[in-house]
DNA sequence: TCAGGCAGCTTGGCCAGTCAAGCTGGCTGA
DNA sequence: TCAGCCAGCTTGACTGGCCAAGCTGCCTGA
């Protein structure tokens, strides 16, 4: 008994037609070898090499003109999730004790906003866990995590501790769904006092304000991240492709 | 001679599906007709069957587990493009008379951050083409365009009357390569006393700083664009899937 | 009783071939 | 000469069939 695995042929196909790419053997521009060329070379049927340089195509590395061919476009700038997003990110980050410092952990009432966000009357009670994270010897970032009462409750996410693992994880198995989106909302602001206290800024101070809303595949927000960064020390970066 | 088109099978297909799902026919998390029951419901070989099925699980209509079935996931939050991302539409955007207002537009030494995103030598000449935009009475945006000079030379970009396209178009042309995406970098931070000027706000007020950087498939810098934003008059928003 | 195996379902992968649509370059006939 | 046609290339769409892998429930034999 053997438990080898080989990859599907087409998947074969596409590793070795990126590797010719990315070798410089199919410069960017110049045709890709024919489709029959294909079959001949790799001993597949044309289904198979159609599968593969279909892949190629939706992935950015080629496209195809109906009537002349395949052209190579070059390597995909882009590899989907190649830096990830901000209120991804937060979704993931684990609290590690060195840099970062737990203010609070509790049932607040909702901010409108957040209550908003959540689906929930105005000045419902919500459960709200904030930290400051350090960087060095500088406060650098507050990240509040908000979220329905009845789903902290009984969880790591209303305790003092820190949290063994990602806000996602916690909220996806509290609510019994997996978490399908972020919607993040971004604004730019001057600070309140008690940020002025916790990040050290100054009242005229630049922040950037994110707010990611972490929804289910029905669209249901199960959980808003927030997170509060001093615009002299942060700079977010995003790429996308245009079409 | 006939001109009427029908679209594919299998797109006729993927419709039909989506469709069914929309209606509530096929609810989320109920399995969708077996591979075999499409076939005798809508007369089609299997790959046909199958190729629309795989669109829609590229798409987050559904998901396929082997041995078991395919299951509905429901529409898909995320139609990709729903909202344009700010750098993208600032790309197509077009210089109304009535709320843009020129401010400059002709060649400046390329800020050092310009001159590293165009990849060109500290203090080079760049062309700079910046605008404010008006909502209502009020300023409310900066819009900067910054290209290496030989580009802009003898288009519009460098002329002082207002744009006919947007500017992704121009620079397409003038280039003689598609822009394929956009890197995105954006901050917070006070004015500049230019920027108090042309914005009406106070010297401690909070700015959203975005730079928009489009790219050709190469990964090669043809235009940035930088939008300037009063925190208090605008909030960015996005949306993206989580895995 | 109940563990194990097997039949029958599902999707995944692959093949050989057909027809249509679109482009290009060479040939042909005026 | 040169406009127009057409053969021969390309990709796109589709068919009918095969075998493999994985899941589920029934059924059989210890």
């Amino acid at each position: 008994m053997s438990f080898e695995y080989t990859p599907p042929k087409y998947a074969q196909l596409i590793a070795e037609i990126e590797r010719r790419i990315e070798s410089g053997e199919y410069p960017p521009g110049s045709p890709l070898p024919s489709e029959h060329q294909l079959m001949a070379e790799f001993g597949m049927a044309r289904p198979t090499v159609v599968k593969a340089l279909g892949v190629l195509r939706d992935n950015g590395w080629i496209i195809s003109e109906q009537g002349k061919g395949r052209f190579v476009r070059g390597r995909p700038a882009l590899a989907a999730g190649q830096h990830p997003r901000t209120g991804r990110e937060l979704l993931d980050r684990k609290e590690i004790p060195s840099t970062t410092r737990l203010v609070s952990a509790g049932l607040v009432k909702a901010p409108r906003r957040i209550a908003s966000y959540l689906g929930l009357d105005d000045g419902a009670s919500v459960v709200l866990r904030r930290t400051v994270v350090h960087q060095g010897d500088e406060p650098s970032e507050i990240v509040s995590v908000w979220l329905r009462s009845e789903l902290a409750e009984g969880t790591a996410l209303a305790a003092s501790a820190e949290l063994p693992q990602g806000v996602g994880r916690l909220v996806e198995s509290a609510a019994g769904v997996g978490l399908d989106h972020i919607v993040e909302h971004l604004t730019a602001r001057n600070p309140t006092k008690e940020e002025r206290g916790l990040l050290g800024v100054a009242a005229s101070a630049a922040l950037l304000d994110l707010y990611a809303v972490a929804c289910d595949a029905t669209g249901k927000a199960h959980v808003v991240l927030q997170t509060v960064l001093p615009g002299d020390r942060h700079e977010l970066e995003d790429a996308y492709p245009i079409r």
